[in-house]
DNA sequence: AGCAAATATTATAATATTTATATCTTTATG
DNA sequence: CATAAAGATATAAATATTATAATATTTGCT
């Protein structure tokens, strides 16, 4: 069981498993960013955007592109991005059979 | 940013940050399981089995039912399957992009 | 060369997760 | 009822991750 192909996809996940990760994530849909303006999005220090980048940088999950002194990054691959909408799939069917159990269960107390 | 939507998302991918934890949901693609059966397969002790479950569990990934002294595990929503479908896919395509690099070097020192 | 801006790296204390081991529960059966 | 089988839970030691602060590197400018 303890297959390498295993703890590589752990380990793809497990790089996901951050809020400030997902944030960048999400703002690279619309194109690369520099590391500047994630920093104004994500209000951390440029320390802890650049540790998260690195991270996210080992895990091949984005590239950088240096011009001047700004590096600028972007997702490699755009099924990234499918992987993410399927995330929020999830979810949402998640809410919604919440939300269908508490209101069974309001109606199951009001008749009572 | 620290909205707790990012954190809750983070948290759904971390528990798909284990091994164990995905050998068992590849496990429940073909049906139920009881911890027994996932045991064999895993090859550890029973109470790691059931940790792993209870991590899964909680993260509302997996249900379970129980039948006498055995218990049967499902994931309660197939969308996840779909979820690790496409990490399949950008595993794929990563090691796709990794071979052509590795031959168009191999093919740059031929030509030293 | 000297300095400032943008990013990266390193060190480390605080937290969280994993693993291993022991201890319960629950259910079935002699 | 005693005991075994199947799972779950509690807990402590070993590891890994995160947050924070300090330091280093690279590039552009004067």
């Amino acid at each position: 069981m303890q297959q390498p192909l295993h703890r590589f996809k752990a380990d793809f996940f497990r790089a996901l498993g951050h809020p400030a990760r997902l944030v960048i994530l999400e703002q690279l849909r619309s194109g690369e960013k520099s590391v500047h303006d994630l920093q104004l999005v994500l209000e951390l220090d440029q320390s802890s955007v650049s540790q998260q980048l690195a991270v996210l940088r080992h895990k091949q999950m984005v590239d950088s592109r240096k011009d001047g002194t700004t590096v600028y990054y972007r997702v490699r691959d755009p099924c990234l991005f499918e992987l993410l909408d399927v995330a929020q799939t999830i979810f949402n069917n998640h809410l919604i059979s919440t939300q269908e159990l508490l209101q069974q269960l309001s109606q199951e107390t009001d008749s009572l």
